[in-house]
DNA sequence: ATAAGGCCCTGACCGC
DNA sequence: TGCGGTCAGGGCCTTA
């Protein structure tokens, strides 16, 4: 699923790809995947626009235009966007066609369709309730100390919270646990400012190192979920510590990983070294 | 304010 | 072979 390096890679691709290039027309064929405006206002909007700026906040593209707007995309499950040198049929699962200038296509593609797009004049709105950029300076140890102080929630579902940290979902939740060496259903408030401190580290060191392959393109029910925009695949998948390894021995004590539910999701962690 | 549960969706997979 | 039921999962919404 793509979670924040997935996105930045995703951004990171798109950029020398779309830049400068001019929406001529486009068709929506699931109106639902428009968030927000109307549908007939995102594509009276949308053309003619020019693609300047990408750029992301948590899990959201953020692809900016030459009026001052805003193309925001999430892919939120299984979401992906391709660019096509010239038209290409629409499949089953294409659900908006940006038609270039120059005679490319931009598709949406989402086989769940979970995934969302707005055009705004200011993302601000979208955004204001996310909470603070993992990567980012503003990301100290005293935030995070601060955000799960007073929290009951396990901290695996507080990792989910994007209005605690932006961008970690269910795989970088799990990886990011086991490097800190926290048992996921402890509650928040339960950790000391030192286990926070490492679980602060472990996060940024995590997601740091997934962007630098890619991130992980995983089998979801059998459903590939994540590849980049050219169709090829990340790398991380095969550097989890834990993620979707349930009964493999764990590869710093041996222990059998295990697989627990925690706020409706799957959770993976080493019993031993997660204690 | 926080926490927990439902909902949207589809394809894979299981059991019969 | 075909069918129905179950599961996964991000984020938003509703309920307690």
């Amino acid at each position: 699923m793509p979670e924040l390096p997935e996105v930045e890679t995703y951004v990171r691709d798109l950029t020398p790809i779309l830049h400068k290039r001019i929406v001529q027309g486009l068709t929506v064929l699931w109106p639902r995947i428009i968030a927000a405006p109307t549908v007939d206002q995102f594509m009276q909007g949308m053309i003619g626009q020019q693609f300047t700026d990408f750029g992301r906040r948590g899990k959201y593209m953020l692809l900016g235009l030459a009026s001052g707007n805003t193309l925001i995309i999430h892919l939120r499950m299984t979401g992906h966007v391709t660019v096509y040198a010239q038209p290409v049929m629409p499949t089953k699962h294409t659900h908006v066609v940006f038609d270039l200038a120059d005679g490319g296509q931009i598709h949406y593609q989402d086989s769940r369709k979970f995934g969302r797009l707005w055009f705004v004049a200011t993302p601000t709105t979208i955004l204001a309730k996310l909470g603070e950029e993992p990567l980012a300076a503003a990301f100290e140890p005293a935030y995070l100390v601060d955000k799960l102080a007073r929290r009951n929630a396990s901290i695996k579902a507080l990792l989910l919270d994007q209005s605690v940290v932006a961008g970690v979902g269910n795989i970088y939740a799990d990886e990011s646990l086991f490097l800190a060496g926290i048992h996921p259903t402890r509650a928040g408030s339960s950790l000391a400012s030192e286990e926070v401190a490492k679980l602060h580290a472990a996060i940024q060191r995590v997601l740091a190192t997934a962007i630098e392959h890619h991130g992980s393109s995983l089998g979801d029910s059998g459903i590939q979920n994540y590849a980049r925009p050219n169709g090829e695949l990340g790398e991380f998948q095969g550097r989890h510590q834990v993620f979707q390894r349930t009964g493999e021995p764990c590869l710093h004590c041996g222990q059998a990983i295990q697989r627990i539910v925690l706020a409706q999701r799957s959770t993976h962690f080493c019993p031993a070294c997660q204690q």
